[in-house]
DNA sequence: ATTGTAAATTTTGTATACAATAACAAGGCT
DNA sequence: AGCCTTGTTATTGTATACAAAATTTACAAT
């Protein structure tokens, strides 16, 4: 009996280019506010224009570029008052799925979780590197995608982690709160360890709220390095 | 001097089909689990398939289809399981949008809000007939379109509403909890008409709660007339 | 010099054509 | 008979070609 593994690593070229445009965005290759040509893009990846025009579209669906009818796509702009909206909503949403995982999570999950975290906890010197790398947003990632609530992840994942990961990139905030972020990250798997819904969602809740805070603090200060040009 | 008027109303073919096919599954004259070929939708609607393959597209990330590469899409197959998982998520996500508005309406969408609830208290028999329509979610879609969220209103149109709307649809929803409704309705305004935003926020979360609760029990009795089939 | 108009150019939107993949069916093998 | 293989068909993915719209450029009139 031969086994049939279908290959759902397998992607469209339409995948692999929204991709590809994604990281050049993320990466400020593509800088905020400008036009993206689809011919020349086509040129730049050596596809057709077809593929380029899916990725658009899914672009804009996830907020990173938005378009104009004959007129093409430019990519998003960002702002402060915009992150500190994106923040209210991670707020509520993350705390919902930390809450379902506490009630849903699999063995399996809560040990990649607590794995995680462990590995944070060795040595300072790697916790720096790994926040400054944006891995902290992994953390975040894990307890949405173990969450169990189908709609929820598809939520997060397209409607607000890759603009979570511009942000990051463009306003430089690497490395910002690394101090409190341990702790509060244990106690949040604390408590879907303990299977205690409840507070699991107030302490996530918790965690992005003073993650705002410190990013307002810093606004009046006129923090973020050299990113404010970029307002 | 000529005035230039740009027509933001002009749409192009893309987005004329995809709001066709959306209506066509909202309107279950596409069953959900049904394979949508884009070359006969094509004909039907006469035109090309380009236009058909964006509108799948967005239809994806709306989460109003699923996409296999190399094989189609197809309509959602709905649960109430998923269901309830949605409204957890509204309670969340409307409740900041009540929340926004407390601290942000203008006069005219206030106006616009009161104006809406007075008009469902007249009398009870418009009342039914609203419901039934689905108009109570026009209250729902004024409250999320006026916070003043960029991302909250994107976010609820396009990843929520038009699944809301399917569902209420497929479920025969209709005139379910025209009773309580209203009452809360009024609260939430009110408090927007405060400006109370903490008051705002634990009311429209209460009242999603308990319209999710309303449905779970529903559910339970084994409501929800003929449409229990679709599960 | 500036403004307005019109031609030219570029770019997007849509249609058609071709390639690749998967679903399906028929026939041979154990 | 059942299952595997293989060829056929249908459908999606991608490329190219054409149409329509917007932007740019050039030029003329004030």
């Amino acid at each position: 009996m031969k086994t049939i593994i279908l290959d759902k690593s397998k992607k469209s070229l339409s995948d692999i280019v929204f991709h590809d445009i994604r990281e050049l965005i993320e990466t400020g290759k593509i800088l905020p506010g400008s036009k993206i040509s689809e011919a020349s893009l086509a040129n730049k990846l050596n596809v057709s224009r077809v593929p380029i025009r899916d990725a658009m579209v899914r672009l804009e669906s996830c907020g990173l570029v938005e378009r104009q009818l004959n007129v093409g796509a430019r990519v998003v702009t960002l702002s402060f008052h915009k992150l500190i909206d994106i923040y209210h909503i991670r707020e509520r949403l993350e705390g919902l799925a930390a809450r379902f995982c506490a009630e849903n999570i699999s063995r399996g999950g809560l040990d990649k979780l607590q794995g995680l975290l462990l590995s944070q906890s060795k040595n300072i010197e790697e916790m720096q590197t790994y926040y400054q790398k944006g891995g902290d947003l992994d953390i975040h990632y894990l307890i949405v995608n173990y969450c169990n609530n189908k709609h929820l992840i598809k939520l997060f994942n397209e409607s607000l982690y890759y603009l979570i990961r511009v942000y990051r990139f463009q306003f430089g905030m690497r490395g910002s709160r690394v101090d409190g972020a341990y702790q509060e990250h244990k106690a949040v798997i604390d408590a879907i360890g303990n299977g205690d819904g409840e507070m699991a969602e107030l302490l996530m809740r918790q965690h992005i709220r003073l993650s705002r805070n410190s990013i307002e603090r810093k606004l009046e200060q006129g923090g973020f390095g050299e990113s404010r040009k970029i307002i």
